[in-house]
DNA sequence: GCGACAG
DNA sequence: ATCTTGTCGC
């Protein structure tokens, strides 16, 4: 009845300190490697609305994934869930404050999607393990992250070019964490990482094909959509 | 010590 | 992230 199997086998940590050293402990279970899912049938999009401030804890969010058809581009599932955050917001702990509410939407899915592409950072991270790699390793799916500002690592403005496609590795401690990438001509890139069983360029590939319009890719902008109608449904 | 800091 | 008016452009 659950497709997707989400193990989370350890103690949820309730301090930063603790949240740190875990991530710490996982990070080597994040597997880099590629290629990864080539051409993908299902891709799932996941992202989070808060009510509030959406920085400290007890605050209603609602996560929820959707779930595109890459022939079609067409829904084929839709999963939500509204939880209490349990964590507040921290740059670097951001997946113990949304990881809840997205696994609850996760388990509720019919489907097992070929990719997660979650709203954040992957690899990009400063113990190189952010959210997309930590549902990566929850789950056991392909993951990647798409964040729409970077966080960590830099890239040479001069090597990204104005078009479409173009796209110039992201930068940190002289190691490749990601890469800047154009979706649209003339508009600010997106910053994608790997999470979890694929590699940078076939991460690329697949938001960019995600993306033939608009600056995100539909997974992110459907997903986008339906937890802030989830959480309005939950408040008023 | 100071600044920066995914969503 | 969320709170928000008007405005420029495809």
């Amino acid at each position: 009845m659950t497709p997707v199997r989400v193990e989370v086998p350890y103690a949820w940590p309730t301090g930063e300190a603790e949240a740190r050293a875990l991530q710490e402990r996982l990070r080597p279970l994040a597997d880099h490697r590629g290629p990864g899912p080539a051409a993908p049938r299902l891709v799932a999009g996941l992202d989070v609305a808060y009510a509030g401030d959406g920085r400290g804890t007890g605050d209603l969010v609602a996560a929820a994934v959707v779930v595109i058809d890459t022939a079609t581009h067409d829904v084929v599932e839709r999963a939500t869930a509204t939880a209490a955050t349990a964590f507040p917001y921290v740059p670097g702990l951001f997946a113990f404050r949304e990881l809840p509410a997205l696994v609850a939407a996760l388990r509720r899915l019919e489907a097992v999607p070929d990719l997660l592409l979650c709203d954040g950072h992957g690899r990009s991270h400063p113990r190189r393990f952010g959210l997309a790699c930590h549902l990566g390793v929850l789950t056991g799916l392909p993951t990647a992250g798409v964040a729409k500002t970077p966080f960590t690592g830099r890239h040479d403005p001069a090597a990204l070019g104005p078009d479409r496609g173009a796209h110039a590795d992201l930068v940190d401690g002289g190691e490749v964490v990601g890469r800047a990438l154009r979706t649209r001509a003339g508009v600010k890139p997106v910053y994608v990482s790997t999470g979890h069983l694929v590699d940078l360029p076939t991460a690329c590939a697949r938001v960019l094909e995600l993306a033939p319009r608009h600056r995100l890719p539909e997974t992110t902008r459907q997903a986008d959509h339906l937890s802030r109608e989830a959480l309005r449904a939950a408040t008023g």
